[in-house]
DNA sequence: GATGAATGAGCATTCATTCAT
DNA sequence: GATGAATGAATGCTCATTCAT
């Protein structure tokens, strides 16, 4: 019998490789050769594991997003308060693009660009932002309604606010990337959160 | 002075032509040649007016941003109280991105990955993302500063709060990019900008 | 004595095996794996029984010619009067090469082309269509001979002859190849062969 | 202004080029780089005045087959009775295709083998064989029918005859490739010759 | 100044062959 | 013996840039 091989690891030790990679280069200059090397293997054995550069792009962002998600919803589910619960995952999506994964934003604003410009060609309906954006909506809405329902929040159209409360996140999160020094985007978050929650907060 | 066609000129054409292409074709998809057909000029009359294509990149992202700030200004200008003008520049902000400039939105997406990568490497200054936050921020500032003396907006760290409401903008402007058709940006525009003025409105 | 496929059956197996796909695809479109898929087995095993993708074709194309040889032969033999001998040859070769086997003409052209190029690399002297030639005169030939003798073809150079003959079978098939739904080769041969058969009968 | 090129004159440039190439490597073995160093120009000029390989390939296949009918109908012309122009034509094929145009029979053989393939592919119908055989025919036929006429040849159905006739000629032109330094193509084809016209000859 | 023909470095991708299991 | 995962040499093609006209 042939070698045996766990291909769904190596499929994702690949993905590791190039997400590493596409940290360090961007994703428009990694070459498929770049990602073969951090791999430490042959250039051709990616495309064992992925139909072409394309479809490890894809694949890529999408194990990057589920990352996340993952990470985000293990710190949120310990809040307990729904403002406690805004509060956790804003923070949350915050240190995991920046602290979490190596130059995560610079990768998911590569990406971010990049399939923008695939959906308007017409192709790739896998790797779809807007679909992230409801997820994330969908995550928030629930929180939001909690705090109407008991109070603490005044009544809102969920939806639009959860849009704010991701715009303000993807905001700042760009600001950060544009001055890594000099933004303190610990400060400005914590900021822009309270003003945001006492925006939506029930008037005193 | 024979033929003088005013090199400025022309140079302003190309960029203009450029523009055109970047948004139809993506940034990265945009060919040399692309450019040139859309100027109407030869391929290599091009590289009479700009060093390269990173140089061509550059000043077209620059033209962009100059032209967005001056639409800005011409309409804050126009507003009187402080609450009137944050509400004024916010959305004359997304009125820009979304409706004078054909696909300004991906175009300056593309431009944003575009000179985070660039500005890793360590080349090109000019094209530097976290001086038009600067700006931008310089001309809230103010703003804020005003209302604040003027007692409608409450006592705050008036360049953590532009930061904010810069953040916001961008980030509504991502979630509109990736679902055009159905995102309904002036509404949630709007809502957003309720939420942030509440937030750092005095308390009644 | 475990598990004795025997080698031998094996490997013609893996050459049928490739027969079919070098009908289905071409000579030069055919993978080493797409044999290995159709003969049913890994593709490191067609390496066990054949040194290296050369080989395999030159040895398909022993395997071809010399069934088709086989084929010929088993009808010939059942002929009687040396123009009826020729007459059956004619026809059988071209039924052969049409019927008996399916794309067989397609695979035969492709070797032609192959071959001759090999010949020209001074390697391979395996694969050498020349003496495929030779064969067939020196099948010819006899029956020639034979018609000389008993007074039915007049005198004439036999191994000149029996290229002519051979030629035509050759040239009518690749008219038939170039153009199957409309090339009506059964007629064309019976004519060809009508005239040739005219052509080297001793005048009235 | 730029550069002042004969583009016709370049573009017919290249294909003598790759005709030199096809003939020492053979077409399946021939690089766009080996074609472009045959012409002494850089590889991506090949892409400036062909769309690719395939289009490369095709348009050589044309540009041969122009100069091979070229060089026929210029003997034909000269010959007088049908029976001589039956022997020039058969006569001046196989000249042509051994002396005019090096290596010029294995291109062709290249070239069928590779039409053959592609047009069951279902692409590529400019590059039909069908076609060049209706040609043949077409020069052919008449001459037969002014023989039939003008009583040297017998009735007969033309159109097989000529297909005869294109056979001989082609069948012998495979035999000689097989065996270029033995094959004796010059006394093959008039015996072959003689042979046919005795065949289709009106009985004395 | 303007041009576009020419170029070749550079890259994605293929596939015959190897070899550890 | 059999296998198929791994490989990298090889190749078609692109496109920014140059430079002769």
């Amino acid at each position: 019998m042939a070698k045996v091989v766990d291909k769904n690891q190596k499929r994702k030790e690949i993905l590791k490789a190039a997400m590493r990679v596409f940290g360090e280069k961007g994703v428009a200059d990694t070459k498929m050769n770049d990602v073969a090397v951090a791999a430490g293997i042959g250039k051709g054995t990616i495309y064992e594991y992925f139909q072409n550069r394309e479809d490890l792009l894809c694949e890529s962002f999408e194990y990057l997003l589920r990352k996340i998600k993952a990470l985000m919803l293990s710190r949120i589910d310990i809040a307990l308060s729904p403002e406690e619960k805004i509060r956790t995952g804003f923070l949350a999506y915050l240190d995991v693009a920046t602290l979490e994964i190596e130059e995560f934003a610079e990768i998911l604003l590569d990406f971010w660009a990049y399939s923008i410009r695939q959906k308007e060609k017409g192709i790739n309906l896998t790797l779809d932002i807007s679909s992230r954006y409801r997820e994330y909506r969908e995550l928030t809405i629930p929180i939001l309604e909690e705090g109407v329902r008991t109070g603490v929040f005044r009544d809102m159209d969920t939806e639009v606010v959860a849009s704010a409360l991701i715009a303000a996140c993807d905001g700042l999160l760009l600001q950060w990337l544009a001055d890594k020094g000099n933004f303190n985007l610990q400060k400005a978050a914590e900021l822009t959160l309270n003003i945001l929650l006492q925006g939506i907060a029930v008037p005193s």
